[in-house]
DNA sequence: GCAAACTAACTTGAATTCAAGATACCATTT
DNA sequence: AAATGGTATCTTGAATTCAAGTTAGTTTGC
């Protein structure tokens, strides 16, 4: 009940699963859980600082993308919720939301008569100017806690993986 | 609109960012980024083997939870949902879950009235044996688009961030 | 031109989660 | 022993999400 007091929570389970599994290789659960893990407690202390502006995370997420694709701020539904990986059920709803607090508006294109254009307001750009140097100031103050190669490093090993199951994913 | 043949989804998003607002370092974003796109990708991957097994992801979660603890297979709800990082609210919903399905029972703990001890099923030990084997192998041949090098190099990072993260998560 | 196949967006219903609060029990102090 | 504070669990209601199906508009093949 007492034996690691060195390593995190995940060099716990694999203790754990070397005693009880001692045949089973489960070196790639200390990768993926502390991937896992580390994703977890990043995305909360992120959304403390969107808290700060009256935002929740996925709030965020979408009037960052749309501001990022530059003037004039203005995507279709479908751009957005293949870029931010959800259904297009949650776009709908999450299009709501942000149109009832004026941050976004709607119009019909016109080139395609099926396919409504999303626009950030100007409440909506103010919002996420702001919203947006806070969280940059965020990441940089995480990561601050770790040498700079050591995050370079990680940056390098992240992008091989993605590119190997970004392919795979459908 | 078709500048970038290199690089993955979150290059692309540096490259906007970086057009837009050329005043601010957003690297960071690369490396959270890529972390928080590669755990919704894997979490992805895994969820189709558990689905094999007739499992959602926090199913295979609690049984594996339950049956790495070794025997009895007996944990109290708050060890659960504290090393699973959820509420007490979503842990009462899941153990309802589980024992309809009949992977776990529930009995008064003799020690503390107030707690009830969670107990894996013959059934659930049996399921989760099975589906365990097949989720190692999973992330086994996920890891293996990638050098042994490299993952040993990301395992390494990973930790430090964790250890930079977990201490101040509350 | 018109039917078939496809695409964009939305609707519906169910699943999952959390925050906040309620309830019951335990431990410590007085 | 009575009170206070803390712990373990559950309840409730709202928020978020997805899968599956719907509607409407577009494109392709004949």
């Amino acid at each position: 009940m007492s034996e690691a007091r060195t390593g995190d929570a995940v060099d716990r389970i694999l203790e754990q699963w070397a005693r009880e599994r001692p045949d089973l290789d489960v070196s790639p659960m200390g990768v993926i859980g502390r991937l896992s893990r580390c994703a977890a407690l990043l995305s909360q202390r992120m959304d403390a600082v969107f808290a700060h502006y009256g935002l929740s995370g996925w709030e965020f997420d979408m009037l960052a993308a749309l501001r990022r694709s530059g003037a004039p701020y203005c995507l279709a539904p479908t751009e957005l919720f293949s870029s931010l990986m959800v259904t297009s059920g949650t776009m709908t709803h999450r299009l709501k939301v942000l149109e009832g607090k004026g941050w976004i508006t709607r119009e019909a294109s016109e080139l395609d008569a099926r396919s409504t254009l999303v626009r950030l307001s100007a409440d909506g750009f103010a919002l996420i100017e702001r919203a947006l140097e806070a969280h940059v100031a965020n990441e940089h103050a995480i990561l601050s806690g770790l040498p700079a190669r050591s995050v370079e490093a990680l940056q390098k090993r992240l992008a091989e993986l993605l590119a190997t199951i970004e392919d795979h994913a459908n």
